[in-house]
DNA sequence: TAATACATACCGACCGGTCGGTATCCAAAA
DNA sequence: TTTTGGATACCGACCGGTCGGTATGTATTA
């Protein structure tokens, strides 16, 4: 048995995770994570020291997961717009698979508004994605499939693009097919930025 | 002077509305709101039934104030552009006039993911909203100033603009100005679906 | 046996909401 | 004009219950 302590530790997570997603963070007591994780008080504060540090682990956890995500999609593309459209691409597969997770990611957002060291946690990585794209869009200018559009403020706008998809989805699932709906927006701003004007069917 | 009543439920309301963007709905104490407007407890819930009523009432004043802008705007712009591009420009004024009263649209977003009654509430609105873009999209392409996209995914584009940006200004209001980025964001995916495609300079 | 992993019992602070009573106001009566 | 009476506005002590967190004891592992 590989390490009884690690597992449970794990358990609580998982079960903090769906409630922190179902109910919101300050709505959910540590008292139904532990039932949830089918766990005692005492197990849940051996192995984290306060409640926020749940929150914490999950919050950096789920960052460092998007920045991979990011990164091999961007590395596994033959252009910047391909890469682009990939990553609306996978749009699909998110909102299908964290349906009903999604609002965790609403938890993170305003616990960062309020919390300045969850918003150091959130922040740091937030920009580099934000520079992370902004280097895209750079090289999508010196590639020549990009007009010579400003980088920052390219990278901001799909960015907003990107989070206002993933906020409706999570507030209206049902409201649309968010998955397609991220493909023809991200089509139509790529539309807005890229060199060569031939018009493709949207 | 107009009615006593009036003006304290006034005073809770506006109260409520700076404690909710800075601590949060269920962080915020009924105590706390009564001691910043200066009033007791027993008024509070003279006037209110239970807390949530006045965070209702603040998310109906603010969906509607919202809604009469956007249609204001709309009205006074000669072109779907013209208004699309206006209302991105006033982005700047509500930023710097909200700044660190933004928070509270996060929290209406949050609450709304969870309770029914809000959601309800919150939902409405939001789809008229996303009727009304739709319709200008088939006004701007009826008037020949948009290529013929598909009206529900612009306006859904637009939207999802719109609420990232927001998002991250409530977030990282200092990171960047996100009034300039509001109307370059808007320029990029207005020219990814308008008709004349000259390049303006972005 | 020493240390780690977990369980149980418990604490003080605080929560939303209630309640009995008081102050204020205004219309009608005197 | 003054009095009065009832409705409205407001007060603040208080309640049952829940919260995050702790203290202490027991089982498991190394």
């Amino acid at each position: 048995m590989r390490g009884r302590a690690e597992e449970t530790r794990e358990r609580i997570l998982a079960a903090a995770q769906e409630c922190f997603a179902r109910y919101g963070y300050d709505a959910t007591g540590v008292a139904e994570i532990c039932e949830r994780a089918g766990v005692s008080k005492g197990a849940f504060f051996h192995h984290f020291p306060t409640k926020q540090a749940v929150f914490l682990e999950l919050l950096e956890r789920w960052l460092a997961g998007l920045g991979e995500k990011l990164a091999a999609l961007r590395a596994g593309a033959p252009s910047v717009p391909d890469a682009l459209m990939q990553m609306a691409g996978t749009a699909q597969q998110v909102f299908e698979a964290a349906r009903g997770q999604l609002p965790i990611f609403l938890e993170f957002l305003s616990q960062a508004a309020r919390d300045s060291r969850i918003w150091q946690a959130t922040i740091s990585p937030y920009r580099r994605y934000r520079a992370f794209f902004a280097g895209m869009i750079e090289a999508g200018i010196a590639e020549g499939s990009l007009r010579p559009v400003d980088p920052d403020a390219a990278a901001n706008a799909i960015l907003s693009l990107a989070i206002g998809l993933v906020l409706q989805a999570t507030v209206d699932p049902d409201g649309a097919d968010w998955g397609r709906i991220a493909q023809q927006s991200m089509g139509m701003l790529l539309e807005g930025i890229r060199r060569n004007n031939e018009n493709l069917s949207i």
